[in-house]
DNA sequence: GGTCAAGCGATCGTATACACTTTGAGTGAA
DNA sequence: TTCACTCAAAGTGTATACGATCGCTTGACC
């Protein structure tokens, strides 16, 4: 009640955004045991507004729990993670047919010029600017769709993929491959070619798949180094 | 505690598949309030779990919940029945792939006899036979994914469906041509012909939805009939 | 007569209290 | 030593109580 400045809005609404925060930024890792009454009082409030916090960070697979056991934060395999990316490939690519018909000409150009500026230099924020356009591009793509169900299952898959911060991060390698695909995926659909859009989009979320894979077997090779 | 015989096992999960059958059933119908205390005298129970029940019905797009107003079975558009129909095509079409490298011949070929054995007779029990040949066929698509987050997705969105009573009916015309769909993915899934097996599949899926569309406005006009 | 504000009832959001389940450490006997 | 059992501690599941909010009605004022 104190040092809480907007208090008014709703415990729970704050209430998870602050345990997704904690969960994407990793202070709270994989498997660890989510007590009721401790996270209660870390926030000053009662166990109920936590309970119902903790309930929906289940179904939207951020923790997991057993009845009379408690929560706990997810832990992925391998496994789940191609999952994940198998899913969005799906979603993503069944989009394309109806992004072809409502994109605007001016967006994809827009993306398109975006990525060329990108191309040779390499400025201060350069991978920010390559992930913003990640973003924007798959944006484009979902909203693409008009399908309020479909994006919101994009968005939840992409939230699981932040929760295990294995979204965001690729080498220089990786980023520029990406931005390869990217420029593909924008010039099939400029040509109105559903096919090959379709069919990059496809190569482009396998590809991303792949280093995502490379990522987590190489942090869990280096937390097995650690035992 | 006087009448429930089987009080043992979490009050939840009983409530929840009680709501759930009174939704699918229609006993509760669309739009309609769900206030916690009245649910909670009906079932003999406190709020507390009645409001977790509702959390999770939300959450499978069953009741919309309003801050401070309280829940209300959800009503569909028919952009709602579209966008389902919309995201279980993506869904299915993208399983063809797995399903083909790894459905059991047998599988298949039962599915082949079942339809051929329905194709003439009429018997007592045909239109329900013919619903089975179907859940069986969409189960074994979606379960050759091996992919249990589109299970999951698959399973809600029927679930959905489900609780609007418009899955299910079909008049004869409709089923015969449903059969004749069936078999056609089964031929292609046979044949191992992965293009041939997803455009059969999505005409398929397409066509429910021109058919469930249909039922839908049926509906909405008979109900405006009334008013 | 219409409009807007205060008051009221219904209902939700949160806090607290109690009951039940699970877990694991400790004890005793084979 | 090992197994089985007991029992206490921790933590969840449920019930109840209280405060907060919203929509509707009422009544005064324009």
């Amino acid at each position: 009640m104190s040092e809480k400045s907007v208090s008014q809005e709703h415990l729970q609404s704050q209430l998870h955004a602050a345990i997704v925060e904690r969960i994407i930024s990793g202070d709270l890792s994989a498997g660890q045991r989510l007590v009721e009454e401790e996270l209660a009082q870390t926030y000053n409030v009662s166990r109920t507004p936590v309970r119902e916090v903790l309930f929906a960070l289940q179904k939207d697979g951020l923790v997991e729990r057993v009845k009379n056991q408690g929560a706990k934060v997810v832990s992925f395999t391998a496994d789940d993670v191609e999952e994940v990316f198998d899913v969005r490939q799906a979603l993503e690519c069944f989009c394309i047919p109806c992004v072809i018909r409502t994109v605007k000409l001016n967006d994809l150009l827009e993306l398109e010029h975006r990525l060329k500026a990108l191309d040779q230099g390499t400025g201060p924020k350069w991978s920010e600017k390559q992930a913003a356009v990640d973003m924007d591009l798959h944006a484009l793509i979902k909203n693409g769709s008009r399908n309020r169900r479909l994006i919101a299952s994009v968005d939840r898959l992409s939230l699981l993929l932040h929760s295990l911060q294995l979204a965001g991060y690729r080498n220089e390698e990786h980023v520029r491959q990406s931005a390869r695909e990217h420029l593909e995926i924008i010039r099939a659909l400029l040509r109105r070619d559903a096919d090959l859009a379709k069919q990059s989009l496809a190569d482009h979320i396998e590809n991303g798949k792949r280093h995502t894979l490379e990522l987590f077997f190489a942090r869990c090779n280096a937390s097995k180094a650690l035992s």
